[in-house]
DNA sequence: CCAGATAAGTCAGTGTTGTTGACATATCTC
DNA sequence: GAGATATGTCAACAACACTGACTTATCTGG
């Protein structure tokens, strides 16, 4: 697997292979883990509710920014305004989100949580920060010689430990598979 | 970007931990910005082949782990044979992915990619590698004076570096609506 | 050697979330 | 008033996940 394209290639590394490009395929995968664990403590919850990733991103952004247009909320979410406009519909009708009439332009519908939003969201970021908070309370690994090289430590460390606790080892176990063959 | 971290939460529910609430709820929302747009990107050329991201990750670890078993495949996925099944069939009849008998037992089909599965891999992890390998060159926002916090600076950083360069503008404005009302 | 466990494959049905394309309505701007 | 813009809605469809049930091949322990 020939290294890849570099913005920055530095030159004191060019024979050793252990390079940025095994760094970022370790990356890639931690952040494929990572992610996969972030987003499965909220689904438990929402499942009691009916609702799914779609109803729990549209109100993380409507909580943290009340007032938010459909336009904007399209342009975040990046999905099209008949599938954001299902899962608001569903939030609407059960009350966990209301619209209201722009002020300055009365085409706009600004959204915000009602307290039973509110609350339903506050359960949900619990979750998550409590991931999240753990990972940063972990010591990253070591910090490295030069910063680019703390700076790969700090994001393997950082996703690593985004990772549910008892399957780290199960992921670290995994990888170290293929790290046989490059060292 | 890396806003001082105020320990004082005016919200109620808020108070008892020393302060990282609000840093977590900004790597929330960064780490989905960075997902979503680490997945665009090879998503662009998987639709170009009638794949999607469910054979991305099938090709991902299959490639890396050559030899991989369903059932580890089943892991690592976090999801149901019958998903799995669809996929994989797609990728065996196509020709990028190929089956042989264990040795030890014969019940299990070891999975290997084939040189046309590999290649497809390569382009994609291309993509992915350039973006990760971007963000890590990224020079972090600044080391900071505890470790905690630069481990927090560390992540938001590599997490907004993540984020299509053309995107970062409008994410630190939308993220700034929210600080404003927090200092 | 056989019974039961295990690895994998498959069928049928369902739900969430995304897509496209077309069209309707209210409102703003010039 | 004309045209652009913000939103809402209908219908159809695809990707990808789920459950539950069943089959086949193979391994393992008594």
């Amino acid at each position: 697997m020939t290294r890849a394209a570099e913005p920055v290639p530095t030159d004191a590394e060019r024979c050793a292979e252990p390079g940025p490009a095994h760094d970022s395929d370790d990356l890639i995968e931690l952040l494929f883990f990572a992610y996969r664990d972030f987003v499965g403590d909220p689904d438990r919850i929402l499942a009691e509710y009916g609702f799914g990733r779609a109803h729990h991103r549209v109100l993380h952004f409507v909580d943290r920014y009340p007032g938010l247009t459909i336009a904007e909320l399209l342009d975040i979410l990046r999905i099209t305004k008949q599938s954001l406009n299902r899962v608001l519909k569903d939030l609407i009708d059960q009350g966990y989100v209301e619209q209201r009439t722009g002020t300055s332009d009365r085409r706009q519908r600004l959204l915000f949580c009602t307290p039973t939003g509110r609350s339903l969201t506050a359960d949900l970021t619990r979750v998550q920060v409590r991931r999240v908070a753990r990972a940063i309370e972990e010591p990253a690994a070591e910090a490295g010689r030069s910063d680019r090289a703390a700076r790969i430590a700090s994001a393997q460390g950082f996703l690593l430990a985004m990772i549910e606790p008892g399957d780290r080892a199960a992921v670290r176990r995994l990888m170290a598979r293929r790290a046989g063959a490059r060292a």
